[in-house]
DNA sequence: GCGACATTGTTTTTT
DNA sequence: ACAATGTCGC
């Protein structure tokens, strides 16, 4: 068989990697390398040269896009479907295990997904159940621990409190919550991973057929992966599987969620004989942008090491913009898109990239009132929006009546006169009996625990998931979907109300109807689910696209987060500030500035012909004025890199400092430090506001909570 | 059940 | 500054 098309075009770094023999490999490919270019090729040459069937062979990645980019561009190389295949993200595939063996991995076949949202909301009740007040114990942080643990692979019994009482209770939140996800039969997006590690790890025959079926794994942006993900991954590949994993540490900026940049260092411990491969030809930018790029990321220790370079020229220089303050910044960029596109150019060509989502307001005001289309990415998507939730939460109901989440989401969604009295007696009655909270009502409804009034109404919400149930069978998913939101009045609720947000939610359930209409069961990915199981599962794990009209000629506006895997002709890098990027928080944690610096490698990098820098004297930020300095990261780049368009002028405002009146704090007490209170003892001060005899200060008491006092009466002392 | 008022937090995000 | 959420009263 000819398969020159498997390695023309790649250079020797990236042939060698995709030649490469039976044995581990990492890759460290830099920013426009072409790494997609390698494991794509990689796959094809496995299959086509090695002879290895699809079906031995897993791809894992992050993302839904990565995964089916990924897909489409083998089954284009290969010029045939690649059937049997495994590609998907790691929750995909976990997903995907637990459902072929739901019995052995101990959940229910109807099993349904949490997402985030949904997560927090059960993590609420149970915080309810056990009579724990929300504002000592704040679920945003009881759910960062509990999928904390689950990333580190922990079980509530795993856990140790170590004599310290707020862990004890974290511990006991946990092991609360994982019963009601057990009742619930549902799973949290941790959960997937973890359970089917355990699944795996528990049950050997299971293990051996899944290690020698796969001979080959290959992992995508192996630099995020966190514990859990990479004792999955270990797992899998066994002691024979040979893990072909590509990374690149410079680029990793997902520290703060966990991703363990160590597993890169560790991959040559882990798989013995593991052979490096660096790629480090960059196809994409200029030679300016590339110096720029590997200038900065030199101030980082404890790096790989790597250095990108092109054969391309040098291209223009660094454009340095400071302006007055954002919207300054705002109009220059503004007149750029502007221009350019009057040059002839395509406004998609250009991205605008900030540091944090608030950022992007200022923009789209100035783009608005300059007629310029743009695009931001990174809002909510459409299986996250609220109706869409109800909606689903009706079918969740549909399939598993013991989904308690959904239960609450719309048992009096829209009202039908089932308040929060009521809720709370099913509730009750749910967690003496040990029930679901559906169970509980229709208990209640033939007894005799409530008000005529109630009755009636929980009786009439019951009969409608009993109707909706019955209905459902037999139907196409899509009539499925109409008819609950005909008959559970969700379409009737929104319809008679005339805003024009209540029509697009409209638009959006009826949008939805279309995506069950198009939704197609794939025997590999969803097995022998029931249509209805899968779609859901569909919706949790694909949460969709936030924006439409992809196609219209726009700017493209995002976080450096959401940027990272894209290029563009024209980069803006904006609000390069201190205090803004690099982020506030991460100045003052200590060890967090090198994953910000990767942050701006990677926005640099971005930009294939030009890249602009922009930053402001001043900023209205958190509704008071901000003077930063420019971002140590301008200073990190060679001056005869950089050529400054506006330089700073005399016209400017004269610069006074008031941020050291900030960093001082009031009277002597600061953000961070530790005081002492003669009735809610010791505590840490985490805000201040005012001054002289109206200064005030906001403490977290490990005893008594968060409290704001009055400095003058207080009498704080500090620790 | 809804509107008025208060409180709170405000980096980054995928699944 | 501001949005998003929670609380309270009718």
């Amino acid at each position: 068989m000819d398969v020159s098309h498997i390695l023309e075009h790649l250079n020797d770094a990236q042939r060698q990697a995709v030649t490469a023999p039976n044995q581990s490999l990492l890759v460290l490919a830099g920013a426009g390398s072409g790494k997609t270019r390698v494991l794509v090729h990689r796959i094809a040459w496995l299959i086509q040269v090695e002879g290895l069937s699809p079906h031995s062979v897993m791809a894992v990645t992050f993302t839904n896009k990565a995964a089916s980019e990924m897909r489409g561009r083998i089954e284009d190389l290969l010029a045939m479907p690649a059937a049997g295949l495994w590609v998907g993200t790691f929750h995909g595939l976990s997903h995907r295990l637990l459902r072929r063996h739901w019995q052995e991995a101990k959940l229910p076949q109807g099993f349904q997904i949490l997402d985030s949202e949904d997560q927090l909301r059960l993590v609420k009740r149970v915080l309810k159940g056990l009579e724990l007040d929300e504002s000592r114990w704040p679920p945003r942080q009881a759910q960062h621990f509990i999928n904390g643990q689950k990333d580190k692979g922990l079980r509530p019994q795993h856990l140790d409190d170590s004599g310290d009482p707020v862990n004890r209770q974290l511990i006991r939140i946990y092991s609360a919550y994982e019963a009601a996800c057990n009742r619930a039969g549902v799973v949290d997006f941790a959960e997937l991973l973890l359970r089917s590690l355990e699944l795996l790890r528990d049950n050997k025959e299971l293990l051996d057929h899944y290690q020698s079926r796969f001979r080959h794994l290959l992992v995508d942006e192996f630099q995020d992966t966190n514990e859990l993900q990479y004792a999955w991954l270990r797992l899998i590949a066994g002691a024979r599987t040979p893990v072909f994993a590509v990374g690149d540490d410079d680029q990793s900026i997902y520290g703060w969620r966990g991703a363990k940049i160590e597993n890169i260092q560790n991959f040559q411990k882990d798989f013995p004989g593991t052979e490096v491969v660096r790629l480090e030809q960059n196809y994409r930018s200029t030679g300016a942008i590339l110096q720029a790029a590997n200038a900065l990321i030199e101030h980082n220790e404890g790096r790989l090491g790597k250095e990108l370079w092109t054969a391309d020229e040098e291209g223009e220089a660094v454009s340095l913009y400071t302006a007055y303050d954002e919207r300054d910044e705002a109009r220059f960029v503004a007149d750029q898109v502007r221009d350019w596109y009057e040059q002839g150019n395509r406004r998609s060509e250009i991205a605008v990239l900030y540091r944090s989502n608030a950022q992007s307001r200022v923009f789209e005001e100035t783009f608005i009132a300059m007629g310029i289309p743009y695009r931001v990415y990174g809002g909510l998507r459409f299986f996250e929006r609220a109706e869409i939730k109800d909606a689903l939460a009706y079918l969740r109901l549909v399939a598993n009546k013991d989904d308690d989440t959904s239960f609450e989401r719309v048992v009096n969604q829209p009202t039908r006169g089932i308040g929060e009295r009521t809720i709370a007696l099913i509730r009750d009655s749910a967690r003496a009996n040990d029930q679901s909270l559906h169970q509980a009502a229709i208990d209640l409804v033939t007894g005799t625990g409530l008000a005529a009034r109630a009755r009636t109404a929980v009786a009439g919400f019951l009969t409608l998931i009993k109707e909706l149930t019955e209905v459902c069978v037999g139907l196409p998913l899509h009539e499925q979907v109409e008819h609950m939101l005909e008959h559970s009045g969700l379409k009737e609720h929104y319809g008679k109300d005339k805003s024009e947000k209540a029509q697009s939610r409209v638009e959006n359930l009826e949008e939805l109807v279309s995506a069950a209409r198009g939704f197609r069961l794939d025997p590999e990915e969803h097995g022998d689910m029931d249509e209805l199981t899968a779609f859901l599962s569909h919706a949790a794990l694909e949460a969709g696209e936030g924006q439409g009209d992809p196609w219209e000629d726009c700017v493209q506006m995002m976080t450096l987060h959401s940027a990272k895997g894209l290029e563009f002709p024209k980069v803006f890098l904006c609000g390069m500030e201190e205090g803004l990027f690099p982020h506030r928080m991460s100045i003052e944690e200590g060890g967090r500035l090198e994953e910000e610096r990767r942050l701006c490698y990677v926005g640099i990098t971005r930009a294939r012909q030009k890249l602009y820098i922009t930053c402001t004297e001043r900023r209205r930020l958190y509704g008071s004025e901000t003077y930063n300095a420019p971002s140590r990261f301008i200073g990190e780049i060679p001056g005869e890199l950089l050529e400054e368009i506006r330089p700073r002028l005399a016209t400017s405002e004269p610069l006074y400092r008031p941020s050291a009146l900030q960093d001082d704090g009031v009277e002597g007490f600061q953000i961070g430090q530790r005081v002492v209170h003669a009735k809610f003892g010791e505590g840490m001060i985490t805000n201040h506001e005012g001054q002289g005899s109206s200064a005030r200060v906001q403490v977290n008491f490990e005893g008594a909570g968060s409290k704001w006092l009055v400095l003058a009466y207080a009498n704080l002392q500090a620790v």
